[in-house]
RNA sequence: UGGGGGAUCGUCUAAUGGCAGGACCGCAGACUCUGAAUCUGCUUAUCUAGGUUCGAAUCCUAGUCCCCCAGCCA
């Protein structure tokens, strides 16, 4: 509970758009928060974005809050703030300061609300739910204004303060923003602000009857916060124009938040919405919130997953905005390699089998001195009893073994792990042919698991003494679905997986009676003792999670193999545009098309975009070169204008014509054309000295080029060598080298040198 | 149908015009008092089609597919 979320230097989009506020001033101190909402329990879905918050909060040396977001008293619950809060510290979230509610900045959100009254950018609706939801139209159709939007400032003011005053019923009125009711994003539709609610807050009680919608009061709370970067998940992603809006009204602010949206984790073999593990609890599908099966933090803490596995499964994960679903074995991956460096090894027999040991002293108990850690023999010891009568596995003997068997069979010998050896010499049947027993001959001279002559057994089992261990009740767990969409057609219900839960009768053997609650049963799997259900002399183990098997798995069917759609190998062609036609229709195209001999495809594309098409015109009568000037601008000019319209260039088209014709003259290369572009965008000016700015004027040539080259290839000597040895990419990349050095150069002239030299 | 996003090994994720890298999974081998762990090696990817460029996963154009949005939920 005291780690830190994560020291490790993480680099995901998010931390790029830090740096790049940071490096440009925007913000001096890097604040996050988390801000879950008090109605359910926190999943492995939160614990993403808990250790992406407060993990990005350390990385920058800055702060993280932890926000209830509770601004819906109907659903929220003071139980759910304390297992929340609960949940949060246990994963080494160290939030600043105490918890926030948003319920505690009512009181401000609903002054801004007056003002937005005043500034007649809201208004009280008194249309009903059907009314407003026909109202706001569709995807395909626009909304339509609400009768009431017209009403007066006075009379808005009037409304919204009985609204607060509790003088009207809930749904009969509320406040919304008047913003556009024909927008094309449909969140923008005049978006509520308050509804009514006679409803009993866990935290404000009785003083308000009015509560804010999310849209409205999350970027408030942000703002009020001074919260700088404000994460959350794809699904917002439609808000953000909202939230942007709501805080450019009610501002000027301080510190602006940003919201910012990453992909949700999704697992396969799971659940994640509250909703759903909702109904899971109520239905009694599983024990409560924490049952071990249950992905939620607080049943994945019970089933003995520790804080460490679980971020070591973030950093695994990453961040990013694709919509991925994440193979649930990477979760085992990390949960396993956590305990397999922090737990001690026991012994337990889940399957108990009889072994009676023929040659051995009736009444001799031997307490044998085992190591926690086979493989560090310094961290301690415990007894364990040996004596006549053991239990194996049951999975560990076979009556008819396969050709690759290891273990005990009749007629073979094991070693009992730090024990001795055994040879299996008969078995015991019950009258249905089952085997009930195993009589085996021990050699009394392997004691501690080595043979005197040195011989080495196929393999070596666990085991427990019959008497002397321990009953105990062990729960096995298996994925709570048995598909990995439930959450794809039909009721996610019906895909539970019937054996989830398996209840087994084991031994364990009797230092695990105080010993660590946290173990490797060994070659079985890592338990966590159960805090809640077991009872003196009744102890519940529950398994965190299998070992990795490589052995009963090669019966099975490889897991993970889904065969790739089968996919056409090449999709069919676009259909074609006639260009020419298009061309020929158009009169001021067709001029141009003329004049300058130009493509008919390339030239066809300005048709769609006039101010481009006006823009070359204008360029091409300064730049003479027709094709040349048209690449330019459908290609360099555009991506540099990174999407912007072609209106805001701090030049115009004829002093980029200038440039034009000053490539078509050799006086500037294409390759400084690039990197010119780019830098005249953003700054503007006057194109010929930023060239001389830039040095891509100068046109590095003949000697100067042939000493450049020189220095290269000394200096990079072993990709000199890689690439004679026949690694040719090495050439873009030797290239690429001299092309900076010798700025300007023509690419053509540095690659024959270049070329040249290396195959002398 | 409008708007907003996203496409890189089977899976997750890097590469910000210059050697497509890492992790999980899988496969093979070594080692082993856990058929575990550990170690070594290997297989496998830029949605499609054009274009620009000496050089494209990255820039341009057109398309394809996937996700999200029409709660007085968050």
């Amino acid at each position: 509970m005291t780690q830190s979320v994560s020291p490790a230097r993480r680099s995901n989009f998010l931390t790029d758009i830090i740096d790049a506020d940071l490096a440009a001033g925007r913000h001096t101190k890097v604040v996050t928060r988390f801000p879950p909402e008090p109605n359910g329990y926190l999943h492995i879905g939160h614990s993403k974005s808990i250790l992406l918050n407060f993990g990005l909060a350390e990385q920058y040396h800055g702060v993280c809050h932890l926000r209830m977001d509770d601004t819906n008293p109907v659903a929220e619950d003071i139980d759910y703030v304390r297992s929340i809060q609960h949940d949060v510290e246990w994963l080494g979230g160290k939030w600043d300061g105490e918890v926030r509610f948003a319920s505690d900045y009512f009181p401000r959100m609903y002054e801004l609300a007056e003002r937005l009254v005043q500034e007649g950018k809201a208004y009280v609706d008194s249309q009903d739910v059907e009314e407003m939801r026909k109202n706001r139209g569709d995807f395909g159709r626009h909304g339509v204004n609400s009768q009431y939007r017209e009403r007066s400032i006075a009379e808005n003011l009037d409304l919204l303060r009985r609204m607060k005053a509790g003088e009207f019923a809930d749904g009969s009125h509320v406040l919304r923003a008047k913003i556009d009711m024909t927008h094309p994003n449909i969140l923008m539709r005049d978006p509520l602000i308050y509804r009514i609610r006679h409803a009993h807050h866990h935290r404000s009680g009785d003083t308000w009857c009015i509560y804010p919608m999310y849209d409205y009061a999350h970027p408030l709370e942000d703002a009020i916060e001074g919260i700088t970067h404000s994460i959350c998940t794809l699904e917002f992603e439609t808000n953000r124009e909202l939230y942007d809006w709501f805080l450019d009204q009610t501002g000027p602010w301080q510190t602006r938040p940003r919201q910012y949206e990453f992909a949700r984790l999704a697992l396969g073999y799971t659940v994640m919405s509250k909703r759903k593990l909702l109904q899971l609890v109520q239905d009694k599908r599983v024990s409560g919130w924490d049952d071990p099966r249950m992905p939620t933090v607080a049943g994945m803490r019970r089933r003995g997953v520790t804080p460490e596995a679980l971020r070591d499964f973030a950093d695994r994960i990453g961040v990013a905005k694709n919509n991925s679903l994440v193979d649930i074995g990477k979760l085992e991956f990390s949960i396993r390699q956590d305990l397999e460096k922090q737990c001690p090894r026991a012994l337990a027999v889940l399957k108990p089998l009889t072994v009676t040991l023929t040659n051995w002293p009736d009444d001799m108990v031997q307490q044998l001195d085992l190591p926690w850690w086979p493989n560090d023999q310094s961290k301690g010891t415990r007894k364990v009893p040996f004596s006549k009568h053991l239990y194996i596995d049951r999975d560990d003997f076979s009556a008819d073994p396969p050709a690759d068997w290891r273990r005990l069979a009749v007629g073979r010998e094991v070693r009992l792990q730090g024990a001795y050896f055994v040879r299996c010499d008969g078995v015991e049947r019950n009258p249905q042919g089952e085997v009930t027993g195993l009589r085996c001959s021990v050699d009394l001279h392997s004691r501690g698991g080595e043979a005197q002559d040195g011989r080495q057994p196929a393999a070596t089992l666990h085991w427990v003494d019959a008497r002397h261990s321990l009953a105990a009740e062990v729960r096995l767990y298996d994925r709570l679905f048995s598909v990995e969409l439930p959450d794809g057609e039909g009721d996610f219900l019906q895909h539970l997986n019937s054996d989830s839960l398996q209840l087994v009768q084991a031994r364990i053997e009797p230092a695990l009676a105080e010993g660590p609650e946290r173990v490797q049963f060994v070659r079985v799997g890592y338990f966590f003792r159960d805090a809640k259900d077991s009872q003196p002399g009744a102890p519940v183990w529950n398994q965190t999670i299998s070992l990795k098997d490589s052995w009963t798995k090669t019966a099975q069917p490889a897991r993970g193999a889904k065969a790739k759609a089968a996919a056409p190998a090449t999709q069919p062609a676009a259909p074609a545009t006639d260009w020419a036609a298009l061309v020929a229709g158009n009169p001021i195209l067709q001029a141009l098309q003329t004049r300058y001999n130009l493509e008919v495809s390339a030239l066809g594309r300005l048709a769609h975009d006039p101010a481009r098409l006006a823009f070359f015109a204008a360029a091409v009568e300064v730049a003479s070169d027709g094709p040349l000037t048209l690449r330019l601008v459908q290609n360099d000019l555009a991506g540099a204008l990174a999407g912007a319209a072609i209106s805001s260039l701090p030049f115009d088209a004829k002093a980029f014509g200038r440039v034009v014709a000053d490539i078509a003259a050799g006086k500037l290369s294409p390759g400084s054309a690039k990197q010119l572009l780019p830098a005249w965008v953003k700054r503007g000016g006057d194109a010929d000295s930023l060239v001389a700015e830039l040095g891509l004027g100068a046109g590095v040539q003949g000697d100067a080029l042939s000493e450049a080259l020189a220095n290269v290839l000394h200096a990079h000597a072993a990709e000199v060598a890689r690439y004679r040895q026949g690694e040719i990419k090495l050439l873009a990349v030797l290239l690429g080298i001299l092309m900076r050095q010798a700025k300007g150069c023509d690419p053509q002239a540095a690659r024959s040198a270049l070329l040249a030299q290396l195959q002398s």
